[in-house]
DNA sequence: CGGGATCCGCGTGGATACTG
DNA sequence: CAGTATCCACGCGGATCCCG
């Protein structure tokens, strides 16, 4: 439980789960998340293993976030989450 | 997500999904949870419709705590969230 | 037995401003 | 573009003491 910790983390997982994506495009994905918080989120996660953060030197600078195989293993487990969420907002309207 | 906020939380759930079960009992499967966060949980997870709680007219007095249908939907994707977890205990232990 | 009352610390998150 | 700095608020959790 201690990996899927902070509201946002799920997501920032869910979303690099399709694969590699640069911080900007994390926070257009998720759009109400604030720049210091994911952030945070991202160190935490490089921190515990669950993904990689690899700097391409372009100008303007960008980086580039991808789940390590350890991180793939969360996916099912945040899947089975989102698909509870799914039936609720479903069931709501 | 926020059905599952709260560190102990998809804990008592897991434990209620066996079936009704007393405040002493939840404390007794969980060793480390206070009364008091315990307590806190329960109300939360009964504000929102995850379980019930009955009181026993007996001397001394108890309390069952029940999971509702929509707590029942939960399970799964807290039992996929608790196979990552053993997965990776067996890895490192 | 099944809690409630109080106190206190920490992590998380939001907003805003700023930078290499 | 990809962050960092600062400040503030709130929820969660631990410990201890108390109650019907």
């Amino acid at each position: 439980m201690s990996m899927l910790r902070g509201a946002w983390t799920p997501n920032v997982i869910w979303y690099l789960s399709g694969g590699p994506r640069r911080f900007g495009e994390l926070r257009h994905d998720i759009p109400r998340i604030s720049a210091r918080v994911l952030s945070a989120r991202l160190k935490e996660l490089e921190r515990r293993g669950i993904v990689t953060r690899t700097v391409m030197a372009t100008s303007p600078p960008s980086v580039e976030y991808t789940l390590t195989g350890f991180g793939h293993e969360l996916v099912p487990a945040i899947n089975s989450i989102a698909r509870v969420g799914m039936k609720l907002k479903n069931r709501l309207g």
